[in-house]
DNA sequence: TCCGTTTTTAAAGACTTTTTAAAATGTTTT
DNA sequence: AAAACATTTTAAAAAGTCTTTAAAAACGGA
């Protein structure tokens, strides 16, 4: 799963955006064409689709009514054309926002964030956590490293969350295997080691100098903010 | 429920708004500042909110952060400050969109209809699902395999559409048994896993090594995003 | 540095869940 | 009523996960 699908035309401003937003630590894909870019939907999955309106070939509008025949993801359109016909056309067909060009890039990822907020973590408990560059989809139990998917299944993947779910904090052990085993649960609590270090070898660089699941002496674990 | 509630407090432009939003069907209240707004907001369930952000008293952006404290709803808000800046601290606080005044009240209504879509519409019923080169059609009971018909008919079709509808979620066993079956069955629950089988006897290339189908031990199965 | 303590990690067996074929049951069609 | 088809149950095999163990490595204090 890739977060943003760039599809635009003009090279420079594509790449300026989408080195924008990998800074901010978004995934991103670039297509320069429509056709391309419903290519790339077809075979990959997107969180959010930035869409120029004039593109060659098929256009913005052309595309956005053919990807809502099966796809409900969020759009936002990019336009030049500053009328209030072209806007309205593009949010009847089913865009969720415009941005006009030029845009201002701050403003771009306050929108995006605005809708990837309303679309994804609406209806109180957040269903994708994200740190260090680790996103766990709870609803999916799927891991992703970068963007890269990573197997992780089964007490692995729970444990995984609980520790993200605390992110920054030193958790003592028995706090985190009662959370991920429950509390009345009678295996030992060395079996949290065990977990930790098969976790430590999926998402790890360097499993032997861990810096996401980090040991803290005498105490526990701690995911992610150790420097 | 009323659907609307505007927060504005220049009489006429409230007005204009409130009789236009009327005339499209919505039901509409008007509060003059931020604090009768927020007291109808607890008496009252509103499906969005325009929130002007220049008021008397306590401004919009106040009022949002306050809102956004324990409601989750969707707003719109209302400025005359044009600067990107502006702009951002709405995006930011959580508002999902923002209009510029003097605005055009058809690009407003288009942009609530926009964000009552994204808000209440998804996952709205389908006649068509495709995913992974799978379509199933649920009004003809047919289902395609990149465009080849493929048989499937009786609880498997009702199975595949259940798990292409939830397509990306990992679903507890009881949940899909639930969805395909009925609540009140009686069957053994054992018998999902025998459909499962035969339905990827159907639909993967490799039946023994699933892709479409996923196993999800100890949950149960989710349909596609599979690596 | 040395030593007791804590943590890591590999491996094996116990254990549970899932798969699948086949039989039993039920339902509709001819 | 038989045949054809669809559904459910069963049970043994296969596949996978979980826990325990024990030895090696790392740590912290003296």
């Amino acid at each position: 799963m890739t977060d943003i699908l760039i599809i635009e035309d003009n090279e420079s401003l594509g790449q300026l955006t989408s080195d924008f937003l990998r800074r901010q630590g978004y995934t991103v894909e670039l297509a320069d064409s429509a056709e391309k870019g419903l290519a790339l939907l077809e075979s990959e999955t997107f969180k959010l689709l930035l869409l120029d309106v004039m593109l060659p070939g098929m256009d913005g509008y052309d595309a956005l009514a053919e990807i809502r025949e099966e796809r409900d993801m969020p759009v936002i359109m990019m336009s030049a054309k500053t009328d209030d016909d072209s806007k309205i056309l593009g949010l009847e067909i089913g865009a969720d926002d415009y941005v006009d060009k030029p845009f201002s890039i701050p403003v771009l990822l306050s929108k995006i964030k605005a809708l990837m907020r309303r679309t994804y973590e609406s209806s109180g408990e957040k269903s994708v956590v994200t740190a260090e560059g680790i996103t766990a989809d709870i609803g999916a139990r799927k891991v992703y490293k970068n963007g890269e998917p990573v197997n992780i299944k089964g007490k692995e993947f729970d444990l995984l969350v609980y520790l993200m779910e605390h992110k920054g904090q030193a958790l003592r052990k028995e706090t985190i295997f009662n959370g991920v085993w429950g509390e009345d649960c009678f295996s030992e609590l060395s079996s949290l080691s065990v977990y930790i270090s098969w976790l430590r070898d999926r998402i790890e660089d360097d499993p032997k100098h861990p810096r996401l699941i980090q040991t803290v002496y005498k105490v526990g674990y701690r995911f992610g903010d150790g420097q």
